[in-house]
DNA sequence: CTCGCTGGAGACCTTAAACG
DNA sequence: CGTTTAAGGTCTCCAGCGAG
């Protein structure tokens, strides 16, 4: 497929983690995209928007979220946003995870044992921030040693978050593994013909469930329920259509499986922020 | 007129509870 | 671990409105 838009971030293969700071909304991040890369946001000031997976999140001063490898997001700003973006790919912890399997598991277990974005009441939230901040500080300065001082810092981080963040006991994670391969056939099916109108239960028949017990298996293994699912995929789609052709929105809502106009406009505005012809003139305007 | 968008009725999906 | 049931929420379709 590889029809939504994927960012392949530039990271350094000897050192892959990076800080930065996005004031307001950089039009390329504001986009719905996803990468391959992990990602830390902590707005360090204002008000903001977060659109992950189909669901609105208000971010505010001191929130963290986490971005997982396959999170559709998209940010934009309501009030003097600035984010501190750090990103990192997952084989800076490879070493590592011999001895601490579930370092990682703050993004490998998103939706199952975490929220995208951490609970801003947790009084653990201030040494979290405190780190990210510390991060930046190593980054800019680069004195002797940094990556060796940022690496432990993201690591107190990931090991912290998964010690005070974690919804469910450890154990838990392990029995969904089990029906993670149970959800696969039903993705394989989906990826395979995107655009067809799904009922759940066509879907929970390849699953050999009752369509309710399918919904809740798949819900706890993939993140997000069988036809919003779907329909996550169908939007990426009509996005990059929007923003690559000239084509009529109408005949766009089609192909991506909408039957009719009203339905698409208002599930994309929903899904996206923004309508579709919004979407169209945004591109026009970069 | 076409195109983009909104409102309402009904169909379908999601979720939890009760139970085998 | 699974099904059935039922309430509540969400999506779809159709009618209709305003802008160009």
């Amino acid at each position: 497929m590889g029809t939504i838009k994927r960012d392949w971030l530039d990271l350094s293969k000897s050192f892959p983690l990076q800080v930065s700071d996005n004031i307001g909304v950089v039009p390329d991040f504001n986009r719905l995209h996803w990468h391959d890369s992990l990602e830390i946001n902590y707005v360090k000031q204002g008000e903001g928007i977060y659109l992950i997976n189909g669901r609105t999140y208000t971010m505010r001063e001191g929130d963290i979220i986490l971005l997982g490898p396959n999170d559709l997001h998209r940010a934009f700003e309501t009030r003097d946003l600035v984010l501190q973006v750090t990103v990192f790919d997952s084989a800076l912890f490879a070493a590592d995870q011999r001895y601490e399997p579930d370092i990682l598991a703050p993004f490998t277990e998103m939706n199952i044992r975490f929220d995208n974005l951490l609970d801003r009441d947790n009084p653990a939230i201030g040494e979290l921030r405190g780190l990210l901040l510390d991060m930046q500080r190593e980054y800019r300065t680069r004195a002797d040693s940094y990556r060796a001082v940022m690496r432990a810092q993201l690591a107190r981080f990931l090991a912290y978050v998964n010690r005070n963040f974690s919804k469910a006991p450890v154990g838990s994670a392990s029995r969904l593994r089990g029906k993670q391969s149970l959800a696969r056939s039903v993705l394989q099916a989906i990826h395979e013909d995107p655009v067809r109108a799904w009922t759940l239960q066509e879907l929970a028949d390849i699953a050999h469930l009752s369509p309710s017990r399918f919904s809740a298996i798949f819900k706890q293994t993939v993140g997000t329920s069988p036809l919003n699912y779907c329909l996550q995929i169908r939007i990426g789609q009509a996005i990059q259509l929007l923003e690559s052709t000239e084509r009529k929105i109408i005949d766009i809502a089609a192909e991506c499986g909408f039957h009719n106009l009203s339905n698409f406009n208002r599930v994309f505005s929903t899904h996206v922020g923004r309508t579709p012809s919004q979407v169209r003139e945004g591109r026009q305007k970069q």
